[in-house]
DNA sequence: ACCTGAACACCGTTCAAGT
DNA sequence: ACCTGAACACCGTTCAAGT
């Protein structure tokens, strides 16, 4: 079947091929995708870069669809939410995990995304030379618990060698989950220390 | 070559094989330990289960090496000397973060790490069923930025759509660089997290 | 321009030898 | 018990066809 009248692929069908992928949590590749577009991986080629592209096709359709409400309210309501979604979407798709960090974001949808939490820093007064700094650290802490919850449920191993550990690992969990209950803690001393910084200017 | 009389690997020489790698910048993996060590790859199912275990034994290795020194001192000293620790871990080693993440923590050496940290909060009056969630927020605090110091240095493209990010990103870097910047702000704001945590049970 | 099939240089893992 | 070599089922990518 060489050359149809009417083409087969396109960059919009390989993103969406891909995200389907990862929503039925099957594994993710270039030749998964081919074959889950019923394709010759080589096909894939004539409209893709390669992998890298179709990941950042993929992390655009994804950025679309947990697209945060964030336009109105408190700077500090705007982050945490954006944290949120981020969250439960890493909650229902772990294999995004390791696919989307550790690269650069290219895709324009993405890019939307931090524009609206830099947005958010710039209504609650954060200067333009503390912004990149600002994201990097509200980004790291995204992926930090992104990965937690793309980690097994048990992260470290009880031994005798390491009675405190064990024991706390015994410990009886909170209702929420030890996950939840991590990422609560984590979003009230993130939201904290960035108020505290703009607090320390005021001062 | 084969059935030598005595014998040419064991776990030991298989961990100390993967850290040289790691610690060369080379790429990891069976093979390349094998090639390495210059042995088949299949020579090293006779010792070890497969890639998790060498990832293991060299998890161990690197445990090992960059040990804190933290038995006296304040706990929070010693969480963030901690911290510290690891951060230059992964910036000397960046291989090591998409290794090293995601995987439950077997080796007791690398256990007696967070053992280490989970005394130092004890000391400092954390409860026994605080403790997990408190380990959980600062490792995915360590990996959150661990996995910055393994991205690319520009983590995201400057673009017409997104003024405010392009502002941000054209924006004068601290001296210290936008990594090391971040790294502080984060680590300040996990430190103050857990103070606040402890001084709200005594008030 | 767009798809195929073969090829390339890799992976991690298994297993039947061979001593 | 310990190493090899062949084999298997994969990767991502390239490239010469073929229309």
């Amino acid at each position: 079947m060489p050359r149809p009248r009417t083409p087969l692929l396109s960059t919009d069908r390989i993103g969406d091929a891909a995200m389907e992928l990862v929503d039925a949590g099957r594994p993710f590749g270039v030749n998964a995708v081919a074959r889950h577009l019923g394709v010759t991986p080589s096909s894939l080629y004539h409209h893709v870069s390669g992998l890298d592209e179709i990941v950042e096709l993929m992390r655009g359709r994804f950025a679309e669809r947990y697209a945060p409400r964030m336009a109105e309210g408190d700077w500090d309501h705007a982050v945490a939410e954006a944290l949120r979604v981020q969250r439960r979407m890493y909650g229902e798709h772990p294999l995004l995990v390791p696919l989307l960090s550790g690269k650069t974001v290219v895709d324009r949808r993405s890019l939307l995304w931090y524009e609206q939490i830099a947005a958010a820093l710039v209504r609650g007064g954060f200067r333009d030379d503390e912004l990149v700094i600002a994201l990097s650290v509200i980004d790291a802490f995204a992926f930090g618990f992104g990965l937690d919850l793309a980690s097994p449920a048990e992260a470290w191993t009880a031994t005798d060698d390491v009675p405190v550990l064990s024991r706390a690992l015994a410990a009886p969990l909170p209702p929420r989950g030890r996950r939840d209950e991590a990422f609560e803690w984590g979003l009230r001393m993130l939201l904290d220390g960035l108020r505290a910084r703009l607090a320390d200017r005021a001062g």
